[in-house]
DNA sequence: CAGAATCCCATACGATACTG
DNA sequence: CAGTATCGTATGGGATTCTG
């Protein structure tokens, strides 16, 4: 599959699945893009980590979004719960391969918004 | 720069700049991963289109909505507004460079999403 | 520590109608 | 054609409290 990564023109191997309004691209897109679903995967690019270092890593997520968005990246196979049954509680949260794959796509994105977002939001060429 | 693609476990150019609550990456994104925001960007990958077809494009989206997504991409310096004054009316909508910058790194992301979809809504490994 | 449950609100979003 | 205006709803998401 070849895709020109600048200025690119034509192309269209998305005509057939992510337009169309009730398809499973639109959904797996909608899990992604919610508003913390980036952030963890990203988060978790750095291996593993645990409850409390999501929450401290992505700032501004309340316990309910965490969980929510946690189920959810689960449930699409993006990422892995492990459950270890000590006490006190501990729970370990990794990317699965799936959700790696996923991540190495996201992570040159993110980057770019990262290096570009102050001029964006500035209004600067 | 280098990303290695898959079990990728060590980078870390995002940490001062992605996940503070209140900063201008966070901003940029919630713009991009708007419900619609991915989806015009991409529609406009295919070359300059005009309002009708971009709502023909994103199937579902309503005329609301088209709106001031249109609206926030421009002003984010996205796309650029052509408003030739015709009757009726003719706008035509098209990528600037730092959209096109930007799509370059989304359409990988929508191809793969697109590719997957299925498999991830069905739980198939 | 790692959640689940509940309550509640803001706003994202859609439907419809109207306009230059 | 390419929007704007208005209204109503659904739900994303926060704060708080409770539990194994």
């Amino acid at each position: 599959m070849k895709v020109s990564t600048s200025t690119n023109q034509s192309f269209d191997p998305l005509a057939g699945g992510i337009f169309p309004a009730a398809c499973p691209s639109r959904t797996v897109l909608d899990h992604v893009s919610s508003k913390w679903g980036v952030l963890i995967l990203v988060a978790l690019a750095q291996g593993p980590q645990r409850w409390s270092e999501l929450r401290r890593r992505a700032q501004g997520i309340s316990e309910k979004m965490l969980a929510q968005t946690l189920k959810t990246l689960e449930g699409d196979g993006f990422i892995l719960r492990d459950a270890q049954p000590v006490i006190p509680p501990r729970v370990d949260y990794s990317l699965t391969s799936r959700g790696s794959e996923l991540v190495a796509l996201l992570v040159p994105l993110l980057e770019w918004i990262n290096v570009h977002a102050e001029d964006i939001v500035n209004g600067q060429a």
